[in-house]
DNA sequence: GCCAACGTTGGC
DNA sequence: GCCAACGTTGGC
């Protein structure tokens, strides 16, 4: 569930409703399978370590035209280059997981642009997180495809992240190559052994490790293919 | 276009 | 709070 991206807010900060919450969306809320390490008010078992925060993050989105109620729901890395400032509001998210994960980024935070449901499915570039989670306008806008008229604007169930574009890959990273390395590393061990891509398919903003982030950076330099597997191992 | 995996919803 | 039905994601 591609988020089918909008002019960002401009320059200023306009955006009546709620500048910039940045910090402050409600963590309370539903459901989280796993996700869950707000400060302060979870209750845990004493003695549970919390685990670090993440520092890297994978996005997905689509981009090849697909309609969803007759809107096209494409945007894929090129379209987030064409922005103004490179940069575009990552909205249309509704999962709780992909949720919390958006409310975990921090600014500066790097992130995967990551090719879905498309003829080759992969990670296309390298983006960054410019503004934290926020109020994602679109739950409140009937036309939108991604309205929900469960959400109360006094308390919004979905947020959104801006980011901005930083680079294209050196090379395309292939869904396929990276199964590849995720089956070997889990079969022989390996830093793509349990890459939230294969261990949680369906999420659409996934958390990356630095190892699983720095393979994966690493495979850039490398060369294609198979011969690279066998090579490696 | 198919369909497996899996998150969400709602009945009870 | 369980769990079956349902809906969606997304690879293939």
């Amino acid at each position: 569930m591609p988020p089918k991206k909008r002019p960002r807010v401009g320059p200023k900060t306009a955006d009546p409703a709620k500048a910039d919450g940045g910090e402050k969306v409600s963590s309370l809320d539903a459901s989280d399978g796993g996700t869950r390490k707000v400060a302060g008010t979870s209750k845990k078992r004493a003695g549970a370590v919390e685990p670090p925060p993440h520092n890297h993050w994978l996005m997905k989105s689509e981009p090849e035209s697909r309609f969803e109620n007759g809107v096209d729901v494409k945007f894929g890395i090129e379209d987030l280059k064409a922005m103004p400032d490179q940069t575009s509001c990552w909205d249309g998210v509704r999962s709780f997981q992909a949720r919390n994960f958006m409310r975990q980024m921090k600014k500066g935070q790097m992130a995967f642009f990551y090719h879905s449901n498309c003829k080759e499915p992969g990670i296309a570039g390298l983006m960054k997180v410019v503004k934290e989670a926020y109020v994602d306008h679109t739950q409140f806008d009937k036309k939108d495809v991604h309205f929900d008229g469960s959400s109360k604007p006094d308390n919004p169930k979905w947020s959104m992240v801006d980011v901005q574009y930083l680079r294209m890959m050196k090379r395309f990273i292939p869904l396929s190559e990276l199964k590849r390395y995720h089956l070997q590393h889990r079969a022989e061990g390996g830093p793509l052994k349990d890459m939230a891509l294969f261990t949680k398919a369906r999420l659409s903003v996934q958390p990356l490790t630095t190892e699983e982030f720095e393979f994966v950076l690493g495979l850039e330099d490398k060369a294609p293919g198979r011969i690279l597997t066998k090579l490696l191992k």
